[in-house]
DNA sequence: CAAGCTAGAAATGTATACAATTTTGCCAGA
DNA sequence: TCTGGCAAAATTGTATACATTTCTAGCTTG
């Protein structure tokens, strides 16, 4: 499958973005990134129009668009929302979740705690994904699928800000991600919803304003 | 201020489809429009993939833009997770809002029943909007006010497929709008949240598949 | 007559040129 | 030195030309 210029441009902007290759704030002036690309600026374009769409650059008409910069407010409000449809996705899973696909979930689990001792940080983050959008999946609500990975997506680049040297525990996320998995096996929608947000949680009550050098980057 | 071409076609492009002028599952092709409306093809392109990433169209590779086509089960999966989130803001808003802005709620319930009186949907719809938009608001969480922003636009165009004479009893809407209210000025976060899911419930639960000429266009 | 192929048309994808706007830097004057 | 303004440079917005892909209609062939 060929895949368009546009597209590609757009995987690798929003690629540097969550990594944190492109610093935030830094503006994404179209003419500049062309001749990185070696592309014209109609697909540049498009990319960056797409980007401000995902919420990874804001947009001002005439001035150019520039890569996020989320206050600690910010962050913590867009994690607050994935925290309710996650809640939501993880109850409905409860009434169509299949044997085959609890075995899946479990099966993730096992990887995740072999990547733990590895310290793969990276795969860990990929596992952790995977688990979120299948439960998202699971639900069987297309739509609610779509904001969840759309949400997920978003807070990596949070992740950045937050905690560049990805120093976080990861140890409770893989207990916390056994509960609502047994939660699902049981069936049991209560149960389900509160381990997940307790899950959710976690991963953002703790947040604090980092201290880092004005032009950090990191790796 | 002087606003774009891009932007004044993107919203006359999105009045059309909630408005129902465009059919639905209608190609938008960008030299027609181009000529249609008296530009290049630049700014219509770049209006129609916005309308993309705002959900009133699908887009594929070389192949171009239709107007959505939802079914049944995608407008209730979307309305659904609108109530998830809806839901929320309420039970935020107990917490916040000021007794201006209930007074500010209290009248448009006013408006809403003399509008009702005088037989004025497309004013009710507007009121009822800014209600749903205010109580977003309120909530002080901008990330959920967006999103239910977002999600109240994308789910105008599907009552159109609904119910294109707009004959839904409005009614208890009205009243619904009004427990909404006593809840906020309560400060009863569950009551808050109890009256908006059955609010947002009653306006999907009885949906239907309408009978309709293929060809059929709303005024 | 149906299926498949092919050339032309049509539509999208990209590059480039030009227009309009914003930014920048320098200079004059208080 | 600071401020205001003006002109050049830089950047975005739009138009147009060309490239590539897809669609379509008509023909051929079994």
């Amino acid at each position: 499958m060929e895949q368009s210029s546009e597209s590609y441009i757009y995987q690798r902007l929003k690629n540097a973005i969550i990594k944190g290759y492109i610093k935030q704030g830094t503006k994404l002036v179209e003419t500049t990134l062309a001749k990185q690309m070696q592309v014209s600026r109609t697909p540049i374009r498009g990319a960056i129009r797409r980007l401000t769409y995902d919420g990874f650059a804001v947009y001002e008409a005439n001035k150019g668009t520039c890569v996020i910069k989320p206050t600690l407010q910010e962050i913590k409000e867009t994690f607050f929302v994935r925290q309710q449809l996650e809640k939501t996705a993880a109850r409905l899973a409860t009434e169509t979740i299949s044997p085959e696909q609890i075995q899946e979930l479990q099966h993730y689990c096992h990887e995740e705690i072999q990547t733990f001792e590895n310290r793969d940080i990276e795969e860990f983050h990929r596992i952790n994904d995977a688990i979120h959008l299948l439960i998202a999946q699971v639900s069987g609500n297309t739509v609610l699928r779509r904001y969840i990975e759309e949400l997920l997506n978003r807070t990596k680049i949070y992740l950045i800000l937050y905690d560049p040297f990805q120093t976080t525990p990861l140890n409770p996320s893989i207990k916390e991600h056994q509960k609502v998995i047994e939660a699902l096996q049981a069936k049991d929608p209560d149960a389900a919803e509160k381990a997940m947000e307790l899950h959710m949680l976690s991963s953002y009550e703790s947040m604090e304003i980092p201290v880092l050098p004005e032009d950090y980057i990191s790796l």
